[in-house]
RNA sequence: GUCCCCGUAGCUCAGCUGGAUAGAGCAACGGACUUCUAAUCCGUAGGCCGGGGGUUCGAAUCCCUCCGGGGACGCCA
């Protein structure tokens, strides 16, 4: 349910209606009605929504803006409008509306009967998957996975939301090079940790993880270690150390506020043929090519710089190759839409793939990459160089312990995806007091705190239809109707830009007006009906940051 | 060299599908607690939206170009 964009869309055909009428009285004359917006001004000066409808049909009416806006409002009725009070027409050709203060009184209503709903929008039938994280099992999870997480996970919310069908994913790279490397650098460990003088491998991870697992796996299952041939041991352990870290990975994302509803492991695409089945289906098109020994795809037809090597000249697939055979397990499970997230560093990666998907025949619009400027850590000023390899990266296990899940999601959520973000742990630390984060939760705690008061004097939360919700007059607690009566209608732009940062910013402006109605207005008094209603948009208040702050994945404290 | 992102108040950043007088937090300055949590509120100050050109009735927003910062360009992932 969302009040705003029916009474949008109330405005709107009446406005269609008032041209038609024009157009047949031979007032204005026009083809077709350009496709115009009704607004919400910056000013409150100029009405609760705007058209510029006028503006639009200035050239091809060619008329003056301003007399057809005359001619629109002279043909619109508006004395029996059940929203519409007043219209005007101001500035170069804008037609304002003001409603009636009836519809915000709607409002209370919906929220009460709604509840942890409210926000919620019609059902779109549309089947979303988003894809974050992803990150490789050789290692912790890092920064920038916390900031993929963060907003893959809210923008999974905000889908939803807005009236999607949405399902989770992480796809585990637990096949190819990368594993290869990583089943090397166990062997490595192994051997140094049972006592040979061995080279741990230039190019191997070399964090202080991957020697604890293998200390465990030793303590664990060192009599079978010893037993298996070098080759078939290090598949063991490289199946016992990725099998540790998916492990891992699910249970920090967890504690991040992070579930998934499936976790996609790359080697199936190996196991099931799935990755020869797809380089078949480009081969079938004419889509590949045979050169020093390894088989291209030929991605220049579809805008990219160079073609891609898929199979390499061992037959190895490339991580590509292996990616393409995804997007097309993906699309033949039925999405109509498939969003990912991936870090900026691989946006060179973006064209190609959509050229692969459209090869296989799928619409490359269906595909969705959601690309994500780096994170750039600093301690104290100081840049920290991240890498997995050489094993210098602060985790988001740490993250979570030095700054709190809640502030350090709201701090990734809080900016825009295509912001480069410079995360200063010492800085973040210091500034907790003051972290933005804290100002909505106390919104939310203080208006729990009033219930709790209320409790005391027997006072409880009425039934909403008893309740004389006219009776709030007050700038303040108008403002804050509106400010909830807009709430839906935020989450569909949030979704459609792909911005979940518009939902941090829409708690700052709402646990705002909270703060400052709570400053100049009192709830409890001697004035029961008035004070009915404001127990009643508190409660509504209080529903809508919960809802919305659940949206980010942070969480509502009733104390603080 | 090619491609991507960024440049908005002292700092960190918002700014929707182009819309009317440019927004918030922090920092600065001045005020507000006998009353539901002062982790709050009210007020003041702070801007050539990096520069230039173009499209438009209208540009922080779209296009071109230049400058500055970051990143990507592998038979790695």
């Amino acid at each position: 349910m969302n009040l705003v964009e029916e009474i949008k869309e109330h405005i709107k055909r009446s406005i269609i209606e008032a041209l038609k009428g024009c157009k047949t009285a031979g007032k204005i004359s026009y083809e077709e009605i350009p496709d115009f917006v009704i607004e919400v001004p910056r000013e409150k000066e100029h009405g609760d929504f705007a058209s510029n409808i006028a503006m639009l049909l200035a050239k091809p009416a060619k008329m003056a803006p301003r007399l057809i806006a005359n001619e629109i409002l002279a043909s619109l009725d508006i004395t029996a409008d059940p929203y519409i009070d007043k219209l005007e027409i101001a500035g170069a050709g804008f037609i304002n509306v003001y409603l009636h203060n009836n519809w915000l009184y709607k409002i209370p209503n919906l929220v009460m009967e709604l509840g942890e709903d409210y926000g919620n929008n019609k059902n779109t039938g549309q089947k979303i998957q988003v894809e974050f994280v992803s990150a490789n099992p050789t290692g912790n999870l890092h920064m920038g996975n916390a900031r993929g997480g963060a907003i893959g996970d809210s923008l999974a919310n905000i889908l939803k939301l807005a009236g999607n069908e949405v399902e989770r994913e992480f796809y585990i790279n637990d096949a190819g090079n990368q594993i290869e490397i990583f089943a090397l650098s166990l062997e490595a460990r192994y051997l140094q940790l049972t006592g040979q003088d061995v080279v741990f491998p230039d190019n191997g991870y070399a964090g202080q993880d991957v020697v604890d697992t293998v200390k465990e796996l030793i303590k664990e299952h060192n009599d079978i270690l010893l037993e298996l041939p070098a080759a078939e041991r290090r598949q063991y352990m490289v199946e016992y150390a990725v099998k540790k870290k998916v492990s891992y990975i699910k249970k920090t994302l967890e504690g991040f506020g992070i579930y998934y509803d499936v976790w996609f492991s790359e080697k199936t695409l190996h196991e099931k043929n799935q990755i020869a089945e797809t380089i078949h289906l480009l081969t079938e098109q004419d889509y590949t090519y045979e050169s020093d020994d390894a088989i291209w795809f030929k991605s220049t037809l579809f805008g990219d710089e160079k073609d891609e090597v898929l199979l390499r000249s061992n037959r190895f697939p490339t991580y590509f190759a292996a990616d393409i055979a995804y997007h097309q397990d993906k699309f033949e499970r039925g999405f109509d839409k498939v969003i990912n997230i991936w870090g900026a560093d691989h946006h060179g990666h973006v064209a190609r793939m959509k050229g692969a998907v459209k090869a296989l025949g799928h619409n490359p619009d269906s595909l969705d990459i959601l690309l994500m400027q780096l994170v750039r850590l600093y301690r104290g000023g100081n840049i920290v160089k991240m890498s997995k390899r050489t094993g210098t990266l602060v985790t988001l296990d740490e993250l979570i312990e030095e700054v709190g899940k809640d502030a350090a999601r709201f701090f990734f959520v809080m900016r825009s995806p295509d912001s480069h973000l410079d995360f200063d742990l010492e800085l973040a630390k210091q500034e907790n007091q003051d972290n933005t984060v804290y100002y909505v939760q106390y919104a939310h705690a203080r208006i729990c705190s009033i219930f709790r008061q209320a409790e005391t004097a027997n006072i409880s939360l009425p039934n909403v239809s008893g309740v004389k919700v006219d009776l709030l007059k007050e700038a303040e607690e108008l403002a804050i109707l509106r400010k909830i009566a807009d709430f839906p209608e935020e989450i569909l732009i949030a979704a459609r830009n792909m911005a979940p940062q518009r939902i941090a910013h829409y708690l700052l402006d709402l646990a705002g007006l909270f703060h400052s109605f709570y400053n100049s207005h009192r709830v409890l008094s001697d004035d029961i009906e008035l004070q009915n209603a404001r127990l009643v948009l508190m409660d509504i208040t209080r529903i809508t940051l919960k809802n919305a702050l659940t949206v980010i994945g942070v969480s509502a404290p009733e104390q603080m």
